[in-house]
DNA sequence: TTGATACGTTGGCAATCCCAACATTGGTGC
DNA sequence: GCACCAATGTTGGGATTGCCAACGTATCAA
C-alpha cells in the first residue's frame, strides 16, 4: 500500500476485483486494522497485547500456550506479546505448581485499568468504522461475518 | 498464528473481542486470505499478480505508477510485481514514448489466457467463503462491506 | 522404562506495508 | 532561456506479521 492519494480523487480498482467479496473484506480489513492499531498506539499496546489482557480478564489466569489457542496466536509469538506485557507490569507469569513446563499468565492490579482505557479505544475505533451503518445493519455486517469465521455468535 | 488447532475443538476468545466486528472482519480476512493465496499457489501467483494482470486486461497498459494507484500498492513494492510477472512472460515494460519517465506495462499473448484460470480459482475460494451463504446473504455482506471501504458498487 | 506429547523459548524465513532517497525527466513559473 | 517543483522507476531498508523447525524440560500413557 502507500503512497497516499485522496480517496475521492483515486483511481478505481478493476471491476473483476472491486465485484469480489475477498476483496471489499481485505481493504475493510485493512481500514479496520489501521483505526485499531492507530487507537491503540495512543497506550503503546498492539491488537495482540489488548487480546491477552481482555482474555485474562474475561477467564482468569491461564498458560501461554492457551492463551495462544484461545486468541489464534502461535505459541512462540506469544512469548515476545508475554514479555512486552511483563515488561510493563501488565501480565505476570506464575509458575505452575501442577506442571513445571508451564507458566500461568496471570492479570496484575494494573490490568483492569489499562483494558478498561483499552476497551473504549477500540470501541471507538469500530464505531469510527461503522460509522456509515445503521444499528440494524451493523448487526447484520456483524452477523453475516460470524457465519464466515463460523465462530458462535455473541 | 496458528499452532493448528482443529476449529471444532477450538477455545473460544473472550466475548470481548469476539463481539467487536473488527475482531471477526480480521478474521474472516485472515481466511479469506488463506483461502485465495492458497487457490493462487496453483499458478504460482499471488493476489497482487492477480490484481495487475485484471487491471491490465480491463483498462488496457498503464504505467506502474498508475498500477499502483488504482490497486492500493506502493510504487516501491510495485517494481518486484511487475518483475515476477515480465519474467514470467505475462507482462511487458514499454518505454512511454511521451514521457522517458515512464514505462507503460501492457499484457501479452499469454495474460488472457492466465487470467482466465486465475479468475476461476479466485471465484472458486471465494465461493469457499461464502458457502454457507445464501445468494441474498453474500449480495447484503458485499454491500456493507462496500459502505465500509467507501468505494462505488459494482 | 520407553515413547509420545506438551510446554516455553529461540531463531529464522517469507510476506506485507511503509518510508526515504536518488537520478532522470517533465512541467511551470519567471 | 533558467529556476524550481513534481512525478517516475528504482533501490534499500525498517517494522510487523504469520508460520515453521528445533531444542531442553517436563508430563503422561503404554
Amino acid at each position: 500500500m502507500s503512497d497516499y492519494v485522496d480517496p475521492a480523487e483515486r483511481p478505481l480498482p478493476p471491476t473483476a476485483l472491486r465485484r469480489l467479496v475477498s476483496w471489499q473484506l481485505s481493504q475493510a480489513g485493512a481500514r479496520s486494522h489501521q483505526l485499531v492499531a492507530g487507537k491503540l498506539a495512543a497506550e503503546g499496546l498492539r491488537k495482540h497485547h489488548h487480546a491477552v489482557l481482555a482474555a485474562l480478564l474475561e477467564f482468569g489466569g491461564m498458560t501461554q500456550a492457551e492463551l495462544g489457542r484461545r486468541l489464534g496466536v502461535d505459541r512462540s509469538d506469544m512469548v515476545a506479546i508475554i514479555n512486552a506485557l511483563e515488561a510493563e507490569h501488565l501480565v505476570r507469569r506464575n509458575p505452575d505448581p501442577e506442571d513445571r513446563r508451564r507458566n500461568i499468565v496471570v492479570a496484575t492490579s494494573e490490568t483492569a485499568r489499562v483494558l478498561a482505557r483499552t476497551d473504549v479505544l477500540v470501541d471507538e475505533a469500530n464505531a469510527e468504522l461503522l460509522a456509515e451503518l445503521s444499528g440494524a445493519e451493523r448487526e447484520q455486517l456483524y452477523d453475516l461475518l460470524v457465519r464466515i469465521t463460523r465462530m458462535p455468535a455473541r
